[in-house]
DNA sequence: AATTGACAATATGGGCATAATTTGTCTATT
DNA sequence: AATAGACAAATTATGCCCATATTGTCAATT
């Protein structure tokens, strides 16, 4: 459906959609302050440096700039997350790290009062693309931990790989609520991560 | 301060303090639902089955009532809570799902979509009761792991029985924002206990 | 000790007109 | 490809009035 140019640059990344994920990463900054509901067309064009009618020459309204905001987020925000649960030469807890950074410690934080609405409007410009994108997470999550053998030393408690990974899950969340500052969430995770693979640490 | 009056019974217990006991009951499952802003006296006295009148008997007013509610919440949560992690012959993971069960999961579900405001004025009529409270939980939960031998457990991790606790709790904090019923967070919360307990299971 | 009925003072919610903002779409211009 | 200016339509915020609900406190009663 993309109108291909040819304007590919040297990284194989067409120079449009560069410019197109400035726009959303500015995009994603106002939408995570003001929500969706209070976020104005004209508030993302000036945090973006662009005129508001620039903004609709690659968005049709905001309902569209929403939804390719949201894709674009998640989207990058798994792809970085595998990327770190692949890192070669990496310790679990390293990755585990990297994982959850990109995931959700990334975006602790930066998130307003107003934001309450964020994920009502998710669910109904985008369906269950949310959900299904933090299943994916959690499979990936869930993967490594089994490739790491983690299953096996939680067997005799009963635990499998993808309870662990839904656990980690769900301390993300819990910490999210209760951390003011991306460094007070990354620094409580990592307790977590470091209780998750006690059973590596040989002693 | 109390006027102790004469009417001490069996247990111990003054009559009037339990039928106190029984309006508190009855004002928290209308806070829960409604949240404080949207809750009436009427309701509560209708839910406690005493006439409007009846409740200004017992407290001075709505201010009164909520913080009397929140003040026997909490403190009746915290004493079960402890009671269940010093109940003699249970294994750590049986004392632990009791004591987080008292704290937590008997609450789950309970809450209404106007009940957001509860924080907030729990903050504002008793100030730092709730946090100090749940500091008191996070110690009694520290104490009963390092007790058990956890400590020694995941000392080669890094990680002491209070973070150990912290991390417990932070995860029973996403559960309770993710989980709609008691059931689905209590055995979700089981398994957060299995995963903890984990290096206590002898293969 | 608790109930009923009643009361004034206050707080809250709905409706409505108006002002202000925002949206989406034009043009003309660089 | 992007900007500026302008525009009508739609949305949202604001102030005000009024009806209703709620509060806190009476006195009378069981």
């Amino acid at each position: 459906m993309s109108t291909a140019k040819k304007s590919a640059v040297s990284e194989g990344v067409p120079a449009e959609d560069s410019r197109r994920a400035q726009l959303l990463e500015s995009a994603l900054g106002v939408f995570a302050r003001f929500g969706y509901r209070k976020t104005s067309m004209d508030e993302v064009a000036r945090a973006a440096n662009v005129s508001r009618q620039g903004l609709y020459l690659h968005f049709a309204n905001k309902e569209d700039l929403f939804r390719a905001t949201v894709r674009h987020t998640i989207g990058s925000s798994l792809a970085d997350a595998k990327r770190a649960l692949a890192v070669e030469g990496a310790v679990l807890a390293e990755r585990l790290r990297g994982a959850f950074h990109a995931w959700v410690g990334r975006y602790v934080g930066r998130f307003g009062a107003d934001a309450s609405d964020l994920m009502q409007a998710a669910e109904g410009l985008l369906g269950t693309l949310v959900f299904d994108q933090e299943k994916l997470f959690v499979d990936a999550v869930a993967a490594t931990l089994r490739e790491a053998g983690l299953a096996a030393a939680y067997k005799p408690a009963g635990v499998t790989p993808r309870q662990l990974a839904e656990n980690l899950c769900a301390t993300a969340r819990g910490l999210k609520h209760s951390c003011d500052t991306q460094e007070e969430f990354e620094e409580a995770f990592a307790v977590a991560i470091r209780i998750t693979c006690a059973p590596l640490v040989q002693d």
